[in-house]
RNA sequence: GCGACCGUAGCUCAGUUGGUUAGAGCACCUGGUUGUGGUCCAGGGGGUCGGGGGUUCGAGUCCCCUCGGUCGCCCCA
């Protein structure tokens, strides 16, 4: 398949880690996208979208450093001078979007003086990452993006975790299925201090922190060693904090009120602050404290939390960016928000059997034709077959057609049936005498009517169709 | 970048210790059962067995290389 070539010509493959959408997975893709956006509009987001390439500066400045090798990278072949920048450091003018939040963030700090605050937005950007594919991770895909921009309170948090709670519940996947684990990377960094971890040394705790769980056995506590932190009074710290908080989530959830945390902390307040926020949402049962939790963004402030469900990568991730619009020349503007990618939610629906099948989507979709047109009589009726599809669609209707050369009506009912119409029109020897029969092919009745009455008919089916 | 497994029609696969013109089901197209919907019957298009090289009288079936896929590691926005 690499190379057949000779008579027919060459075969080309999609590139790695890219997908090709025929039209039961555009289906699937456009049941996804439609659930997000519906569900963001409802939560009062906006939709907005970007280029798909930016300067590659625009990634350097603010994700981590290693993120820079597994972007796509972009130049115009025509300007000697950026083939001359590529050849010598390697380094193009552009990238593929790797992800939305710089975009953003971009976007709003270029306009950041005449936007309402808060602002929430959303987008369903395509990205692009120059990763090894492998299950739930592909170097093309989407992701739904929701953020709060200009509130700093933890019920901007809330929110957008509210958004991303509501779109799983639309789904038909509950709090049994999935987790939001909360965590805030000021509390671990205020531990982190308080046992005596330098300043500068507080990322690299962090970064080690995240990868625990992954880690060869010792290496977590030699890496600890090396920044004078002591592992087993840091987890232990941190794991007492975090039952108190789980407590007092269960407590809540249970309608009880919340037990009282003793803690002058800053970011125990703000994580109290969560807990109520996200308590008034109705969300609790989905939530749970994991201050394991850590991101790997350099961007993030605050709030993080990650969205997982069984064994799968986590299905979406995010957390407050307080200081990106200052930091693209916007004014301190505080913002919170996530991103949900639409490959692993797609096999989570698909574990629970969630995706609908092909009538469902088009059913979910609207895509359903409002008439499936055949002729079954003479070539009279294969004459009046195409004007009167043409004049449906002229008069708005979703009218398709078979494309069969025979006229056994078996066939083409069949045919009408996969096409999942609402009703099909048989054009038969009564059209000479100007009716037309019809079917609905949800409820199997048939009427003879006339051709005149046609468009009404099937309007009026249109509307009445059942769920 | 590293590792494991896999690669026969659009899809799922069969293919005997290597042996004549490579098969099935599904899907698609056509026709029949002389006019009503995921039945039945018949026929048809479509693969040079991912590609290249080698061993052999002869390879889909053995060996090497290569490309591709899947799943891990790294990384994870």
């Amino acid at each position: 398949m690499a190379d057949s070539s000779s008579k027919r010509g060459k075969k080309f493959q999609g590139p790695k880690g890219t997908r090709d959408f025929y039209p039961r997975e555009m289906a699937r893709r456009r049941y996804i996208e439609q659930a997000w956006r519906n569900v963001a509009i409802r939560h009062g987001f906006d939709e907005i979208e970007g280029p798909t390439f930016e300067s590659s500066d625009l990634y350097a400045v603010k994700s981590g450093e290693g993120i820079l090798g597994e972007l796509f990278q972009a130049f115009s072949g025509k300007s000697p001078e950026d083939v001359e920048q590529v050849m010598k450091t390697g380094r193009a003018p552009y990238a593929l979007r790797p992800e939305f939040t710089p975009t953003l963030a971009r976007m709003f700090a270029d306009k950041a003086a005449s936007m309402p605050r808060p602002t929430k937005w959303f987008a369903i950007p395509i990205h692009y990452r120059a990763e090894r594919p492998q299950r739930g991770r592909l170097r093309e895909f989407l992701q739904w993006n929701a953020d709060v921009i200009g509130d700093e309170s933890p019920r901007a948090d809330a929110e957008v975790i509210a958004v991303a709670v509501d779109m799983f519940s639309e789904l038909g996947l509950s709090s049994k299925q999935l987790t939001v684990r909360l965590s805030n990377r000021d509390l671990v960094s205020e531990m982190l201090a308080g046992i005596g971890v330098a300043a500068d040394d507080i990322s690299r705790a962090l970064m080690l922190l995240d990868r625990r769980d992954r880690l060869p056995a010792g290496e977590f506590d030699k890496g600890c060693a090396e920044i004078n932190l002591d592992p087993v009074a840091f987890i232990a710290g941190l794991d007492a904090v975090q039952k108190s908080m789980n407590d007092a989530l269960a407590a809540m959830e249970n309608g009880k009120p919340r037990p009282e945390i003793e803690s002058d902390s800053p970011a125990i307040a703000n994580l109290i602050g969560l807990l109520e926020a996200l308590a008034a949402h109705g969300i609790l049962k989905w939530c749970e404290f994991d201050f394991s939790i850590v991101r790997g963004l350099a961007y993030y402030t605050g709030t993080v939390f990650e969205i997982t469900a069984g064994s799968e990568r986590a299905i979406a991730g995010g957390g407050r960016y307080d200081k990106l619009i200052e930091m693209f020349g916007g004014p301190p503007t505080p913002a919170v928000g996530f991103g949900m990618g639409d490959v692993v939610l797609s096999l989570v629906l698909e574990e629970h059997g969630l995706m609908p099948d092909d009538a469902g989507l088009a059913q979910s979709l609207n895509q359903r034709p409002d008439a499936f047109v055949f002729a079954a009589g003479g070539p009279e009726c294969d004459a009046a077959l195409v004007p009167l599809v043409a004049e449906m669609r002229r008069a708005g209707l979703h009218a398709r057609r078979s494309y069969k050369s025979t006229n056994k009506i078996d066939k083409l009912l069949k045919d009408a049936a996969a096409s999942f119409a609402r009703c099909a029109i048989i054009i038969d020897e009564g059209f000479s005498k100007g009716t037309v029969a019809t079917k609905d092919l949800d409820d199997g009745t048939q009427h003879i009517i006339k051709r005149s009455d046609l468009l009404a008919w099937v309007r009026e089916r249109r509307g009445v169709s059942k769920e």
